[in-house]
Order: structure tokens, then sequence, then C-alpha cells
DNA sequence: CATATATGTCAATAATGCTGACTTATATCA
DNA sequence: TGATATAAGTCAGCATTATTGACATATATG
């Protein structure tokens, strides 16, 4: 009676319990090797995401950064006023409503992104190489089941 | 030619994109409701985790925890003893090697470890629910995938 | 007894986040 | 046009989490 079919309450907390530390650990080593290279710019985490979304949506709007990054205004003006002051990051008032500042990525914000993106998509390509097409799937769906309702339509069901 | 089946380079980079918000998403829904928790208790996310790892297993000295947390000895030291101060984890020296300090939680702990565990536990679950068996197999493989080689071992293959 | 290991501690610093209180510019609506 | 709403910016203060560096204490091992 202790083995692990006798138990399903077990093997169940069991289950999620290691579902909890793959995300941690995976999360933990995923964004180890961006915040080393962001040291070496004295930039940190925050600088990371500023630019990775402002290269994946040009254009993107304060309140649309607000959105995703799920920070307070005072927190993104932080690391957005250095992005821009240091000259990775440019806004530019928005035709139709001059109220919105559309952000941009200089050639300088470009080059940072590409390295950032591409030592986290080697990593991602490497796993993705080795769990083969049927386990990416999968684990598109678990994530995306993951995510609040609300933001699930910010990533796409099926590739 | 703008068809996406006519770029696989550019596919492939999509992909690998959407794989990174996917797990930006995810993590950060994963941990807001913990965190919201531990605020009642004058914690942060920190806490969480020493709390979470001593729960899971209990006798862990400090260097394993740390092995595992990989943040430095001060940093753990802060949080643990606000833990131990507050009646959340205990320590005792080890039997046979009296440096090593083994760290357990108390009822207290158990208590918030269980109400965190379960607040996480909950999403997985409806998580794994939506996406069925075969999904969850392609999710463990590919976190396995991106977690360091030397820190798969933490979590077991297939369950 | 010398050296190594496990843990603890003090001090300074940085990055990231928060709340609260305002301000400015622009758009929209009555 | 004038009132109100929205988008963004700013200032001040504070908490959490992390770092480096230096050193102390207790215990184990050769």
């Amino acid at each position: 009676m202790t083995a692990p079919k006798a138990n399903p309450l077990f093997l169940r907390e069991e289950e999620l319990r290691q579902a909890m530390e793959l995300l941690f650990y995976a999360y933990r080593d995923f964004t180890a090797e961006p915040d080393a290279l962001l040291a070496a710019y004295g930039f940190g985490r925050a600088h990371h995401r500023v630019v990775y979304f402002v290269g994946r949506h040009p254009g993107i709007t304060i309140s649309q950064l607000l959105a995703i990054l799920k920070i307070t205004k005072q927190s993104l003006s932080r690391v957005l006023g250095q992005l821009i002051r240091e000259g990775f990051v440019v806004q530019r008032a928005d035709d139709a409503d001059r109220r919105r500042r559309r952000l941009f990525l200089t050639d300088k914000g470009s080059e940072l992104e590409r390295k950032l993106t591409e030592l986290q998509g080697r990593r991602i390509a490497r796993a993705y190489r080795g769990a083969g097409a049927e386990a990416v799937a999968g684990f598109r769906n678990v994530l995306r089941g993951i995510i609040n309702q609300e933001d699930r339509r910010r990533v796409p069901d099926e590739s």
C-alpha cells in the first residue's frame, strides 16, 4: 500500500510539485545568461524586458508595455528613462493621438536585443530539438494554460 | 513568398520568440498569487523559495539550499534568519557532522508552505487538465531541456 | 596541531518593485 | 467652448532581493 499507484493523491501532489520545480529551475537558468550580459551594460532584467518587447512590437505605447509587464508606471519609468538617455530606445508621439508616445529601438538597442534574444533562443532551440515537435506542442499548451486567461491571446494557440 | 512556409528562418525565430514569451507570461502569473499572500506575512518571493524547498526536503542543509537557489550565503541568510526568528523554520545541528545545520519547517511554516503550494498547484492542475497527459510529458521534457545539464537530475525524467 | 569545511555576520551598494501625490499635454464630449 | 477623461511624466520615500568583500566561529579531518 505504499506503492505509487496505490496512492493517486500523493502521486498528484508529487506531479504538481515537480511542475513547480521545473518552472523554477528553468526560469532560473533561462534568465542567468542574459543577466550576465546585461550587467556588462550596467543594466538589469527589467531593461531586458523593455528592450525585448519594444523590439518585438515596434511603436508600442507606454500603456501597452505596462499591460504586458504588469508593473507600475513609476517602475517602468526608471528603466525606460535610462534606456532612452543612453540611446537604446527612442520615443515619438503618435500621429493620430499625440498623447501617446510610441517606442522604438535604435540600432544600438536592436544590437543589444539581438544578443539577448540569441542567448535565450539558443537555449530554447536546444531544448526543442532534444524534445521533438510533439513535446513542443505540449509545452506550449501547458504554458498557455498557466497564463491568466485574459493574456492568453498574447501568445498564439498553435504555430 | 511572404507565406510562412516559404521562410523557415523567420518561422524558427518566431517560434523561439513565442517560447520566450510563454515563459515570461507563465512565470509572471505563476508567481503573482503567492506574492500577494506572502505580502500579508511581510515576506517576499525569496521567503517562498526557502519555505518551499525546506518543506520539500526536510533536513536540507544550508549549502544544499544555496546550490538549489543559486544565490549568495548572505542573501539567503537574511530571509532564512527572518523565517527562523519568526518561527516558520527551525535548524538543528546534524548528528554526524555538527557543522551542518539541518533545516525543518515548524507547524506554522508548514501551514504557510501548504497555502503557497496550493495556490500554484491549482494553477498547474488546471493547465495539466486542460492540456492532457501527452502535453504534460512534452511540457516536462522541454522544461528539462531548458535547465542546465548539471541540475536536470533535480527533476525526474519521467513520472 | 594544521588545515579545510560549514555556517554566520557586518558593511556597503545596486536593481527592482511599491504607494502616494502631483503635473502636463492632449483628446473627447456635452 | 469648457469640463472631464486619458496618456504620460515626475518627485519622494520605502521594501525586497541581490551583489561583493572581509572576517569570525565551530567542527571535522589528516
